[in-house]
DNA sequence: CACTTTTGTGACAATTAAATCATAAGGTCA
DNA sequence: TGACCTTATGATTTAATTGTCACAAAAGTG
């Protein structure tokens, strides 16, 4: 999922959380010093950095800058037995996120981190309102304007699928995709429940002549949300 | 700008961060024993504790569970000369959003702070009086004024609910997002317990034809507070 | 053009969530 | 202690989403 260099010359903390850091998903890559650092860096180009301050070869300070001066996005993470508050005040100057005092259970750096995947990824929401010609979408608000200007409200299933539709607009989607994402592989509803969703949907957007939104269904294999 | 209570019984770091924070426009309350600190929460219902974890007369994380247990929309900041890993983790655990290892210079506490403010909107502050048609509400106070001037008190969970709901205005917020806010991740209230604060809400802002703010339930969803 | 398969549709039934009401548990305070 | 308030829950009613069916329409097929 992320791919991350660790700097830590403490061989056996950098092994334990790369090991970690693995099993749950992530890419990871372990330097030891400084100058192995770098070398990682400029070849993985790693999204995190988790950076030990007290390297042999380079104060963690000075690489950190270092690799910031090459390039800024990534996010940075010190991790450090130095407790100075200068050090640590230092340490945020350069941008890092956080600053763990050593020691550490691997918990609180898996807190740590997902606090910051967190806020660092608010991408994965829809616009507040979606517009396309008369038609707007209000996701969250489980809400939908038609070409007469009327709010009309979606019940959860009908939100469910015009959301599905709309991420794969363009696309067409099976219908067993769209049983699959809507009511899980537990429950089998008919076909025909489909369709009628479908036609509820339709009922909305064919409000608008120029059918700015449009739903084609394709014989045996699903529909397809059209942007016109 | 935010209300915090300081929990640290050091007196000179308890004044010397009250001093500051109020230097910046923080109104600050500081109590240096936990029994101090429960009678400060509770007139004051501070959005942000900064709390230390060696007190006198009670242990921070239990002065924090039993706080949490109260009231769960503030923000919880351990400082704390302990530096074991299994605390910090139980420090996490209770929800405080950072914890800060001794010492630590007033600079790092700003960062931290900042940092957090950008994403707890819990920390946007109301204005004072927000008015809707003939509706008033005063989340400080916990009061609300219905459309016939009877000022109406709110209890804790009323207002907090009100308040979760205003933050997301027009938006749907689901029942479980409603539950995990107000009440956390460890009490499970019945759906009727919801149910019944969202009728003493309406009853309020009901007693408004114009319907200036209204509560709208979405089926297998939960609530969206609509204002007109 | 028949014939088959798939899709569309409105009416209706099933299901399940929400509203309501009564009431209890727990705290607080005089 | 008893009055009072907040909070929580269970039983029952109410209502809307959701699901199905029967049949019509449309689209493929040889």
């Amino acid at each position: 999922m992320l791919n991350i260099l660790i700097v830590e010359d403490e061989e056996n903390l950098g092994i334990t959380l790369s090991e970690y850091l693995t099993s749950i998903g992530h890419q990871c890559h372990w330097a030891a010093t400084g100058s192995q650092a770098k070398k990682i860096f400029n070849e993985q180009n790693p999204q995190l950095v988790l950076m030990d301050i007290g390297l042999p070869d380079i104060s963690g300070l000075d690489l950190a800058k270092f690799l910031r001066n090459i390039r800024k996005d990534f996010v940075l993470l010190f991790l450090s037995a130095l407790n100075d508050p200068e050090i640590k005040v230092q340490g945020f100057e350069i941008g890092a996120e956080d600053y763990i005092t050593k020691p550490f259970a691997l918990k609180e750096l898996i807190i740590r981190l997902d606090r910051i995947m967190k806020t660092q990824s608010i991408l994965d929401s829809w616009p507040e309102e979606i517009i396309h010609g008369p038609l707007k979408i209000w996701f969250k608000r489980f809400e939908v304007m038609d070409a007469n200007n009327n709010l009309i409200p979606l019940s959860q299933k009908e939100c469910a699928i015009l959301e599905l539709l709309y991420k794969h607009k363009n696309d067409a989607v099976t219908r067993d995709e769209i049983i699959e994402k809507i009511w899980g592989d537990d429950k089998f509803p008919s076909n025909r429940t489909v369709d009628n969703y479908i036609v509820r949907l339709r009922r909305w957007c064919e409000t608008d002549e120029a059918k700015s939104i449009e739903i084609q269904s394709i014989r045996s294999i699903g529909y397809k949300l059209i942007i016109n």
